[in-house]
DNA sequence: TATTGTTATACTCTATAACTATA
DNA sequence: TATAGTTATAGAGTATAACAATA
């Protein structure tokens, strides 16, 4: 026994420590949910984003943050496994449209009741007046971040 | 113009959202920081650690929540960059320690300061009694998610 | 010419399985 | 036998650069 690594009494003392904590449980806590179902964060925003569009690649990529590059890959990959479709532009030949499939789509609606779940449970232990403030102060970072509003997709 | 996917009006609207959000956008400001010193935040993470440890391999692997055999290559890419170094166990002939090399450190605290930065001018806008309270929900949360305490590491 | 998307290539990060060397 | 660590291999995810086809 007797770790050397000692088990991190990390009390974080400081609001930027909290902050950085709770985000990386946070992200955590959805990874551990996408792998559950064999798939990464980004193929699980990838699915959230598809939920209520069907944008080109060029706008999914900039929505994502990838580059164009990395997009034909990331939905190459999810294509093969059956979760989304290409399909032409109707405005554009030079386009396609990226959509989910029936499987995709029930994979989607699956992961994020869990993702909401999971996230639920985390925070349930706060009082409602917890909560409120909670939220009241992420939207308030998330403004001070993203002037327009940017941030994740999912 | 006119862009496919809408400009997310991104209001989160229950607490759930609003964390998830909020998670992504430390996630993504530490990732950037860590981009400008073309460093992953893995690696930003091996980093902190060492800062005031010199671990065995497995330790660091456990510590970080990887396989021994990615820690070997995480090693072995700082160690190319002359981040850190393997010194041999003095206990154990089959053991290595890792620790910072100067440049290492030197790096590690020149990150770890720039995130702070960030992450303490993005809760610049909250009020002090707003700080504390994030504080305060954070420390809740991550007591509720690990007993212990285990989150990260930097 | 500019834009949309793919391909070729290279690197990081990760895991599993098989291996070496020490305990 | 068990433990510490590496190697071989495979795959996801990412970017840059070069390319094709359409606008």
């Amino acid at each position: 026994m007797a770790p050397t690594i000692p088990q991190d009494a990390d009390e974080p003392q400081t609001t930027v420590d909290a902050l950085v904590q709770l985000s990386f449980l946070v992200h955590g806590a959805l990874a551990r949910i996408a792998a559950t179902h064999d798939l990464s964060l980004i193929q699980i925003r990838l699915l959230g984003i598809l939920r209520d569009r069907t944008p080109g690649m060029l706008d999914l990529a900039r929505h994502l943050g990838l580059d164009k590059s990395s997009m034909t890959g990331l939905a190459g990959r999810a294509e093969k496994r059956g979760l989304v479709e290409r399909r032409p532009s109707p405005h554009d030949g030079r386009g396609v449209l990226i959509g989910l499939t029936p499987a995709g789509r029930s994979l989607a609606e699956r992961c994020t009741a869990e993702m909401d779940q999971a996230v639920a449970a985390l925070t349930a232990s706060l009082t409602t007046a917890e909560r409120d403030t909670l939220r009241a102060v992420a939207v308030k970072l998330l403004h001070a971040a993203a002037p327009g509003g940017e941030t994740s997709g999912t």
